[in-house]
DNA sequence: GCGCCTTCTTCCCATTAGAAAGCTACACGT
DNA sequence: ACGTGTAGCTTTCTAATGGGAAGAAGGCGC
């Protein structure tokens, strides 16, 4: 493992000087988990039926879907990496996963309370982008006409 | 751009049945923007003192700091993701960057009014993550045992 | 039997992150 | 005046990651 290899001599060469923002702290394993690009997606997909009308804010509530459903609404997930997050929130104990037996086999995923409370998490940080995507889009504007 | 074609064709596939979630809307764009690895991290990092205290919650307060400073903190950045991730904070208006003209030229970035208030929604994901953090470790545990 | 549907996996390639070196600019020491 | 050292940034190369498409259980209808 040649990052932890790098990160540790870096910390090392700086003399101690963080206790949290490294690596090894679970704290931040779970940040970067949650701050996947496809998790908050699927989290939010999963958290509420209609999921992104600015007037409803998200109240659809927490239903459970199927996974060519998720495939079809994410709309840009590959199959590979739907499933792969899929695993690892299953894994994580976000997302319960159960088999109906049904004409074809069937896979609905629903979130499981600890899914839900991130994904009241999520439904913050969704407002704030929501709220705030103007003065982002104004700031990236000026931004970029300002170096022509 | 094979992507946007994907997404477009399978869009047409599913019959209109999404208004969001789909590339082009800018609240799912901010949303990757926020979600990215070292944007969480920067942030905590501009946005409190000492940010990772268990027991004080992100209280050191909002403060600029330098570059080298920043990969120091962060312990496992490259340089050339500060220093792009920065750029793109400074893109979209949350952090602002002001070169100091000291002896060797020094840059201080620090969060503006708009990067202070998503820090405060990161606060509330940190949050959760240290408060759910054992709980997601021994559901991953007993997921990883039960398959052996 | 043949084909099909749903879910998931495997292969290949484009894109991206990471590591390390180099580059610029400028004050300072000599 | 010339090298040196420091801070910030850029370049270059390689490894990891994500996306696309094809394909594999596995059970049903025709």
């Amino acid at each position: 493992m040649a990052r932890v290899t790098a990160a540790q001599r870096r910390e090392q060469d700086a003399g101690a000087g963080y206790n949290a923002f490294v690596e090894a702290c679970p704290s931040r394993k779970l940040l970067d988990r949650i701050s996947n690009k496809w998790v908050a997606l699927i989290l939010a997909a999963l958290g509420s039926d209609d999921a992104h009308q600015p007037d409803s804010a998200c109240a659809g509530g927490p239903r459970a879907m199927r996974y060519s459903e998720l495939a079809r609404l994410l709309a840009g997930v590959s199959q590979k990496m739907l499933t792969q997050t899929l695993r690892s929130l299953e894994r994580d104990g976000l997302v319960t996963r159960t088999v109906v037996p049904t004409v074809p086999v069937t896979v609905s995923y629903e979130l499981t309370d600890l899914g839900l409370s991130l994904y009241g998490m999520m439904r913050g940080l969704k407002a704030w982008a929501e709220a705030h995507m103007d003065d982002v889009l104004a700031h990236r504007e000026a931004y970029d006409t300002r170096l022509a």
